[in-house]
DNA sequence: CATATTTTGTACTGGTCCATCAAGAATTTG
DNA sequence: CAAATTCTTGATGGACCAGTACAAAATATG
């Protein structure tokens, strides 16, 4: 009972994960989120409590959207063509958008890793995640002989996690597309 | 002529850089600056003229600060030996810090990479810096027969690099010293 | 239709932000 | 020693900040 709300939730989520995805935790304001999300003050802290609990929840949001874009990873292709496909769409998508935003989670790892244990859990859980992706589809690799099987896929996914977020951090500072392709090129031949 | 600072230029930088270092651009105050560096506002904005020109500044002190750090690729080892020992001492030191502030470099290529060209144009100078620096050693590996010479130094530098940040990302995110040790591994055995 | 419940819009609060300013203090130069 | 110059100190300004308060609006229930 009670007046029903007149936004989605999903949608304002959106908005607001948009928001602190281009501006960062600190310099988003809460007078930003209500011009993006189209909500006046009251309801977006009826809903959402405060700045920094929106932000968590923007946060949980991003992981399940990014969690799509991985979705490559289980095509039925090459594991090394996995892998490459990965690896250009996020080149792709990291120099086409206009905001040069990056990766979201390791954005808020780099601002405010430390500020939030809260935030901090989600984002160790976001990582382990991606991690468990890489080894699952190394020891797939492994065992179908498509790659060497001498050392423990574990640590082949983490040097490959390593170099995935590194080649975002590069993102962020250079355009030039074939020094982050050459990383890609170098990733994959070193399997 | 005029009334003699009563400070010392490096030592100030060197306290505003350990500011922005822990708390980034945006969650610094002035008062934070003032507090640390021990100048008064007057001063301080005498000397710097902004919060954002002390920014660039600091960055810029980074870089040289930092250089130092990697004196260890200069080392009479073998080539894998220095970059296994670059590795380790960033792990050592990044697990070690207690304020978990990681590369001041990367965070502000994070951060406030996109928000003033000024110090995107400084991090992209030190970027390259890196991505030289390892290129170089990779050659020196390749011609004295250390690492196989069929890949372009660049490339293999430029793999490393990533991987090297990603190793400080991954350093933010989890305490987990075997699972960066893995990183290193993997990236020097790949090599 | 009356009551209870929830959402919405807006004004407001107390605090903090970056930066400036004016006045006095410490120098150099002539 | 006087004038010119630079630095320091502390107060202040005007803008903006995150969050709250409260009345009006919209619905469910009986």
């Amino acid at each position: 009972m009670g007046r029903p709300r007149e936004f989605d939730d999903q949608t304002v989520l959106d908005a607001a994960m948009d928001v602190f995805w281009e501006k960062g935790y600190e310099a988003t304001t809460t007078e930003d989120l209500c011009t993006r999300t189209g909500l006046g003050r009251g309801s977006l802290y009826n809903a959402f409590g405060s700045k920094h609990r929106l932000y968590a929840e923007s946060i949980r949001h991003y992981g399940a959207r990014a969690g799509a874009q991985l979705a490559v990873l289980d095509e039925d292709l090459p594991v090394r063509e996995r892998l490459r496909a990965l690896m250009l769409a996020v080149i792709d998508a990291d120099l086409t958008d206009p905001g040069r935003r990056g990766c979201l989670a390791l954005n808020a790892a780099t601002e405010a890793g430390g500020r939030s244990e809260e935030v901090a859990a989600l984002l160790r859980r976001q990582f382990a995640d991606l991690e468990q992706l890489f080894t699952d589809l190394v020891a797939v690799g492994q065992s179908t002989g498509e790659l060497p099987a001498g050392r423990p896929p574990r640590q082949v996914a983490r040097t490959l996690q390593s170099t995935y977020y590194g080649l975002r951090t590069l993102a962020k500072v250079t355009d030039d597309r074939d020094a982050l392709l050459d990383v890609v090129e170098g990733a994959i031949s070193a399997l």
